[in-house]
DNA sequence: CTAATAAAGGACATTTTTGTCCTATTTATA
DNA sequence: TATAAATAGGACAAAAATGTCCTTTATTAG
């Protein structure tokens, strides 16, 4: 469904906005410690999520990694899927015609738009402060 | 969503199944051009859908594929998708967790599983007949 | 029986994804 | 100001997915 690198970003924003709920900023050795991840691929996933402007980052001592409250609100697990694995889960074919055509569909295209657009509106409707507060109640986890 | 692999192996299977509604067997080289993929990879897409009984091979002069117009009823989207590219779809967790479990979920587990369960519903009561029979009378298209 | 045709299958090549390592840059604090 | 801690980023490495080529096997038709 989604690339490894996609998986690991949204876990990796998901803790961060759990530890910036305490305003604890975090490093990605203890990201990747926490939600079980390679260290250095991590740092590249939250480059690209800080380019973004998904996650907020400070270097230096005392830097690392934070999500201000009110982002949490808005950003969507949409926009952390498009910033990494773009946009081909949205609008690609389900059986890889160059593209997605009602006008000249395949033959799976009305069932699978139906599919595709719930994940869509899944997503787009799921903001990490929702998956963030799952998980301070301790009722999700990051790992296992 | 699915591999490339996965995308040939379904496409290839609606098309055989077309044929043979007229009683035509096909050769590899005449499927991949009708579908639009590289012939030598969709052999092997096809060595596997004939081990796992979901077309017939002949081998030999006025040999290829075909599929039986009972199996067309039999043989699913879910069967396919499962030869080709395993269960992963079907049971894994959508935030790459180690396996899905729904007593230990990740902080996407609840939504998660709506929107497999539903891909798992659709792939399983889409038979080949049905995407070949669209196919047939020139409302949907497998290449462009 | 022989030649030709088509799938089966093994070995190899290329590309993409995943993952690692090292250096540069920024910044807080002693 | 010097040091150390942290992200940024480039170069490289490994693994997986995708794709190619060639030989073997089965089978039909002449
Ligand atoms: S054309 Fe295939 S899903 Fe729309
Ligand atoms: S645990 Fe992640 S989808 Fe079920």
């Amino acid at each position: 469904m989604f690339s490894k690198a996609c998986e690991y970003g949204i876990r990796a924003a998901v803790y961060i906005a759990l530890q910036s709920l305490d305003g604890r900023r975090v490093s990605v050795t203890e990201i990747a410690e926490e939600i079980d991840s390679p260290v250095a691929f991590t740092a590249k996933i939250l480059q690209q999520l800080t380019r973004n402007n998904i996650v907020h980052s400070v270097k230096g001592p005392t830097g690392g990694f934070e999500i201000e409250r009110e982002d949490m609100d808005t950003v969507n697990l949409s926009m952390i899927v498009k910033a990494i694995d773009g946009d081909k889960i949205y609008v690609g074919c389900g059986l890889g015609l160059k593209e997605c055509n009602a006008s000249k569909p395949c033959p799976l295209h009305d069932k699978f738009v139906d599919i595709r657009n719930d994940l869509s509106t899944m997503l787009k409707s799921t903001s990490l402060y929702e998956l963030a507060t799952g998980l301070e109640v301790g009722l999700t986890y990051l790992k296992r």
